[in-house]
RNA sequence: CGGAGCGUAGCGCAGCCUGGAUAGCGCACUUGCUUUGGGAGCAAGGGGUCGCCGGUUCAAAUCCGGCCGCUCCGACCA
């Protein structure tokens, strides 16, 4: 058992900060809402900046930069938009700053109109996209950009939500409501991919209802994903925003019939929050567990050892062990490089997206272990004098805490990317499995209130209507988290009203 | 913003009610020795304007007033 993390049946939200805290990815910092993201837990965020965006320019994307702050009256320009972010938007009102009578800095200059810092920039993209298009010719417009953004919000959590967070957005614009839909739902499927292969992440997709979209979409997809405490994570959204914004900033071109026409638009987004889903995802009692992919440093060397002799033979070895699993010349470079530091850092490829480490720390292996298994490490190579007279290792995977007893001769890049990929798998259907067995579907709203406080998503025919909706959140706390894309076909009973409809619906508490 | 609680070393806490000596304990950290295949032991050491401002008092971490901050529960939310 881990002393520093509180089991998961005692008190999970304690549990996911202990683990955060324990695998040292983020901290608390000294503004109100907003965390400093630790180099364990920014890597992540790399690596998923990484996969995801090689995926957008696959699908035809560039990325551009846009300002932080936006000029109020951008906002008030979508009636929506602005009723959906006006309370939870930082103001930015004066510049520059004096020293007031009581010695203190404090603002000087009133700016002539307020800006906002970005809670989304559909609207400044909305701005520039109208100047950029003209004609069908300038069609499809594909930007995404990765940025920070500030939402002022009530009470936060460590990457679940925090006021200011770091996300991708995508914008784009097209000809017809049809491509703009296609986006909306190409843009979706990438997300339900990305988590699927890379973070291991199952997820529904489905359609938000009316109270649920974002505030100046037409429709809004979304990705849900279940953590293990049986709450839902809204992982991911893609919006088609119709013509609304592109009639709020005039984002207009000349047809092929020389007509002039409304821009259809989509946005997309994810954010830093996927990596609160991705420790509740996987992880357990002992700490942080990541799946293979996503791990900046793939797995750790911990040599054991008594005597003076001991030490200089295992270790000896276990370089040789390094050298079958990166390659001859990244031990070297890393030898070369790391030689004043206790801990050695072997790249398994030239873009240096993944290393093994070598940890060379005075003391004792056990506490090594707790320490790498802390922080998440897929894989951990325990060489001992034993296995040095064996050709051996102990080779002890993270997620299912399994251990091998494998031969050094077995053992070059292929061998571990072959663990990667298997382990990878292992943990998308352990995944998977636990989110099918807590996915039920009940037939009345008494099932369904008894369904909800077990956990879970449940399932059941639903014809949507805002108010039922509320009723349900007020009585129950949960919320339609989606309607699947995939649906039983035919028609059922809504569990509520006991209207015929052709919809099932996903309910869940959610984060 | 409403309800509750908490601010004492990096973290977790005791001390406060009933004012008084050098402010204490555990973890962590530094050094040395012994250990080392699942969270070791001994020894020495470093680290504090007791959240801030004011008041009462010979004397305040402790009593009183005000302010600030944080956490939890609600409303809001990627």
């Amino acid at each position: 058992m881990a002393k520093n993390i509180v089991a998961r049946s005692k008190d999970y939200p304690q549990w996911y900060l202990d683990v955060i805290k324990a695998a040292e990815l983020a901290d608390y910092s000294p503004v109100r809402g907003c965390m400093v993201i630790r180099p364990h837990g920014y890597a992540l965020w790399e690596a998923i900046q990484r996969d995801l965006d090689r995926r957008f320019k696959a699908t035809g994307h560039q990325n551009a930069y846009f300002p932080l702050l936006i000029p109020v009256s951008f906002l008030e320009k979508e009636a929506q938009h602005v009723e959906g972010f006006a309370m939870e938007c930082a103001v930015v009102t004066h510049s520059s700053l004096k020293k007031g009578e009581d010695g203190h800095l404090q603002a000087r200059s009133e700016l002539p109109e307020p800006f906002v810092v970005r809670p989304t920039s559909e609207t400044i993209f909305g701005h520039m996209y109208a100047q950029w298009i003209q004609s069908y010719r300038d069609l499809p417009l594909l930007i995404n950009q990765w940025a920070n953004v500030m939402r002022w919000e009530m009470r936060t959590r460590l990457f679940l939500r925090t006021a200011e967070f770091l996300w991708q957005e995508g914008h784009t614009a097209h000809e017809t409501a049809q491509e703009a839909q296609e986006e909306t739902r190409r843009m979706l499927d990438v997300y339900a991919q990305f988590a699927h292969q890379f973070l291991a992440m199952p997820v529904v997709k489905g359609r938000k209802t009316e109270s649920e979209k974002f505030p100046g979409a037409v429709t809004t997809y979304t990705i849900e994903a279940l953590m293990q405490d049986g709450k839902a994570l809204q992982a991911g959204t893609s919006h088609f925003l119709g013509q609304n914004f592109s009639k709020a900033f005039d984002i207009k071109y000349l047809d092929r019939g020389n007509q002039l026409q409304h821009c259809w638009t989509t946005s997309w987004g994810v954010s830093t929050r996927l990596i609160g889903g991705l420790i509740m995802t996987h992880s357990d009692d002992e700490g942080l567990i990541l799946p293979p992919r996503v791990a900046s440093t793939l797995g750790a060397v911990v040599p054991i050892y008594r005597s003076d002799e001991e030490k200089e033979q295992v270790i000896t070895y276990c370089k040789r062990l390094l050298a079958a699993l990166c390659g001859e010349e990244h031990l070297q470079a890393a030898l070369e490089r790391d030689k004043n530091r206790e801990i050695i850092s072997v790249f398994t490829d030239h873009s240096a997206t993944q290393k093994i480490v070598l940890d060379l720390r005075e003391g004792r292996a056990v506490e090594k272990h707790f320490h790498w298994e802390q922080r998440g490490l897929p894989f951990r190579f325990e060489v001992g004098p034993r296995d040095v007279a064996n050709e051996a290792f102990v080779l002890k995977t993270r997620f299912d805490n399994s251990k091998e007893f494998c031969k050094l001769a077995e053992v070059d890049p292929q061998w571990l990317q072959k663990k990667v990929q298997t382990v990878q798998e292992a943990m998308y259907q352990k995944a998977l499995q636990f989110q099918r067995s807590k996915t039920v579907e009940v037939e009345s709203y008494d099932q369904l209130k008894e369904a909800v406080q077990a956990g879970g998503f449940v399932r059941c025919w639903f014809h949507e209507d805002p108010q039922v909706e509320a009723q349900i959140k007020e009585e129950t706390k949960a919320t339609v988290r989606c309607i699947p894309l995939e649906q039983p076909g035919g028609v059922g009973k809504c569990i509520f009203s006991g209207r015929e409809t052709k919809e099932q619906v996903l309910f869940a508490l959610a984060y």
